[in-house]
DNA sequence: CATGAATGAGTATTCATTCAT
DNA sequence: AATGAATGAATACTCATTCAT
């Protein structure tokens, strides 16, 4: 029945949103599942109907959250600046956090602490994403306004980790640097030029 | 059963060393404490002769690296470039951590994703760490060669943050960007200049 | 496993059951909660399905002895002699007793050993019955048939004390005196006249 | 060594107060060994230089106030009314107490609500103080001055019961009935002749 | 499908007792 | 004889998962 598939679906959708809730509040193992199962409204038990464990919860979250990602690498502009194609990029990721915001912290938190097996699991549903962010560079690479001697992808994974590491902070500490608002333009200048005024301090030892 | 000091304090180090490997390996909360005994080749009971909850132990280790991050805070030169005290520091930082990798791992652990409780922890006990690098900052501020509109102790944490980060990071993949020998000179430049070469490419929309 | 509120509530009364019984068989604190679970019939964790503690087990037994004393002294005769009324009481305690002897037996080793958590506990739970109680004695010195210089509330709990050593007593020990069987007569008897004589030895000195 | 002889006299007294006091207050099994040792000023392991176990040591305990309550039956006088040889009885009990109130409420508490193991021990140790006061109520038996159809001994232990449950009643709440400094004379009035009137209400139904 | 009672392995912690020093 | 570190069995409680209703 249609119907049926629907109230499935908004089921699902709020036992994720339930999880990714307290996921992020309290951590993963810190959250007994009962608790996300009467947030969503539902029985303990009918969490299993959706989910075959706790950890695939778990991974579905982080799928979505990496799918999300993925589709903020795909709206990036194909030919500006580095500059401003890496800006577009967190400014896109920070718009779907915006709405999402605790899916958005449970993935900081999971991309920057989680297990070996988690990580492991972002790497592989955030592969796309990273690829679209090592293209850009490559690109800046190519056109000489990045030197590293490092894979592209090795520096994109890195841009990644940074620009999560900088949204939690800042969500989670008003007063800490940089500010939310302006974590887009902050993070992609940090990781591009630094905080260091432009000039000759450059090639210190 | 009268025991002498050094013994006293041998096994409590050898009970926080397990803790602080299995810790950084598993997790805090998924490690069960009778296995950290274990590991410390000692009984069940005995951690408790020694702290008295789990916690504890989690706390003293926290202490510990955070102690040795303000020890390496007070190495770095008074007087020399920003860049170069920062990397004094990043690298002193570096120097104990090759010796108590795990340590150093659990506490890059905890300072990107550990719980608030311990998150405040480290707040307080990485305090005059962070303050130590608040002042090299503020000093590189003043010599204008710094220009972030933000608190030097925001900056300075940010700061830790991110270096951690990149040690937890190439730490534990080999092939990420940037390399652990090259981590000390590397995080401090990408901090102070990113990655982008010098020059007409810094205020670009 | 949706079950019905009957078996529900045969579960819970099969876990009190135990209880009292394992309780009063050999104390609160030496009884592991585990062993009430297996005497029921039911598995280790289910009893924190009916009771969040085991503490809160004993209190709600605590609350059912009151409960059914509670319930004894309201089918005490309004209008009668003192003496009359007071063996009412007793035996219809002895007569919940009989049927429920070793939540009886749990409630008298409490109120007269048990801690002062407990003791509080049963104060205030069993506080109806011993004002009902107090009411009679208060009528009987009204009457001037009871002579003593003290709160009637005071009166009350010792008699409730008393009776409850007696029952204690001669439940455990069947040549102990009184028998069980005399107990509401010479429980009432000993507290109103004593075991002497009538007579001129009453105010010997 | 005589002075060493003293010494260990004198810890082991220092043990048995500090058991008292603790047991009394605490109860037996909430009681810690370690801090008996504590409270008494030595180490753990010290204690099982002088008792083989824990429950000796309450043992030991239950055996010195069994023979307190000896001593005070057998300096009741030997002829005198039966309510002057109970009351100069429960006067003698009273002043021991005064002096050993932790050991006082202890025996009180065993021998109220102390598991059979204990009971049973204290039945065997105070036999000879039932002995003596069930001679006495024998005298009274056969004087006619008690018209009680039980063994004397049951009637004895009955009475020592209820002087003790009055005893720790009244130590522990002061407002209770009867008052500490009324117990002898309360404590034989009631047991003799109740709390009522002499006269006519003595053989109601 | 949804429910929620039942399950039992797992976990942190306590504590009486031992024994090397 | 005194010490107190070490021991490990015992214990209250949690929680992911199952399954009868």
């Amino acid at each position: 029945m249609r119907v049926n598939e629907q109230t499935k679906a908004e089921t699902r959708q709020a036992l994720l949103d339930a999880a990714a809730q307290a996921f992020a509040r309290h951590g993963y193992h810190q959250t007994p599942i009962d608790s996300v199962s009467e947030a969503a409204g539902v029985a303990k038990g009918t969490i299993y109907n959706y989910f075959s464990s706790k950890e695939e919860v778990l991974h579905a979250l982080i799928h979505d959250a990496c799918q999300l990602a993925v589709d903020a690498a795909e709206t990036t502009p194909g030919s500006a600046s580095t500059h401003a194609r890496l800006e577009a990029f967190v400014q896109a990721n920070l718009n779907w956090a915006r709405k999402r915001t605790p899916l958005a912290l449970l993935f900081a938190r999971e991309l920057l602490g989680g297990d070996t097996r988690t990580q492991a699991l972002i790497r592989e549903a955030a592969a796309p994403c990273v690829e679209k962010v090592a293209a850009i560079l490559q690109a800046g690479i190519e056109r000489r306004e990045i030197e590293v001697d490092a894979p592209p992808e090795a520096l994109a994974f890195t841009f990644l980790k940074l620009t999560n590491m900088l949204l939690l902070q800042s969500w989670e500490s008003p007063t800490s640097w940089p500010r939310l608002r302006d974590l887009p333009a902050t993070a992609v200048s940090l990781f591009l030029h630094g905080v260091a005024r432009a000039g000759p301090s450059r090639n210190e030892p």
